[in-house]
DNA sequence: GCTTGACCTTCCAGTGACGGGAAGGCCTAT
DNA sequence: ATAGGCCTTCCCGTCACTGGAAGGTCAAGC
């Protein structure tokens, strides 16, 4: 498989696949041309990649789980820790996002959205002062 | 005032001020040794930048909005836009979030977490192949 | 055999919003 | 004179890619 049908079957852009090769995520095989050679192996690792991506782990993280996924000795309180750490940080943001989004939806409830410059925003962010 | 002075009243780290100098949004004034010399209407800038910013307004907003703020002449309508595509980034990736949290939720959830191998998270994440 | 176009390769630069740290100048107190 | 605490600029690193340039390779069609 060249990288643009593994490109396809992994949903992830070539240059991403290549950016993982470059830190040692995938270590695909090579054609005597040069073109990278990817095995089915290579290719699950990369759909094991999008998806832990996609639940928002960190690349550090990725690597980490791929790590105890190829380890048949680990322990799974190990991959629980992993996950736990990462929930509590989206739960933080979610948390810091929501005040931003509460405030910012009460100011902008609050502003007529008119051709006059009388605008509770702007007084807002200008409160400090 | 020097920059450790402003930076102790502003919240701001003084690297961070000097960044702002850099892409323009603050034009303090420099004394004769080259110190920048902030006057009352820079720190009054640098506290509306900081509320901004903690509304999670990018710096290309934020130099909106300080136009904005600084035009008598201004039209509260485009605040308004500014802060309500603003929101609707902000419910955008909370949603997003969300999505990753109960996912990984009922995965954490489910792992037993102690010394033996099997992990509904890592097979949830290897599934794809 | 030649061209065309779709692949593939590497390398370099940029993203957003700073933070760390080096090398050096300035200011105040002792 | 010296110590230390400011200040300055400059450059590199962050995170996870993305865009683009310059060039090699391959299969199809004429």
């Amino acid at each position: 498989m060249n990288i643009g049908d593994v490109a396809t079957r992994s949903g992830l852009p070539a240059k991403t696949i290549r950016y993982y090769e470059e830190i040692g995520l995938i270590k695909p095989a090579r054609d005597a041309n040069g073109y990278r050679a990817f095995a089915e192996a290579d290719l699950h690792r990369l759909a094991f990649l999008a998806r832990a991506r996609a639940l928002g782990f960190t690349i550090e993280d990725c690597r980490t789980l791929l790590d105890l996924y190829n380890d048949p000795d680990r322990a799974s309180a190990d991959v629980k820790h992993v996950a736990e750490e990462h929930l509590a940080r989206i739960d933080d943001k979610i948390a810091q996002l929501r005040g931003m989004r509460d405030t910012l939806a009460d100011l902008v409830q609050a502003c007529h959205g008119d051709a006059r410059p009388d605008c509770p925003i702007l007084k807002d962010l200008g409160a400090g002062a």
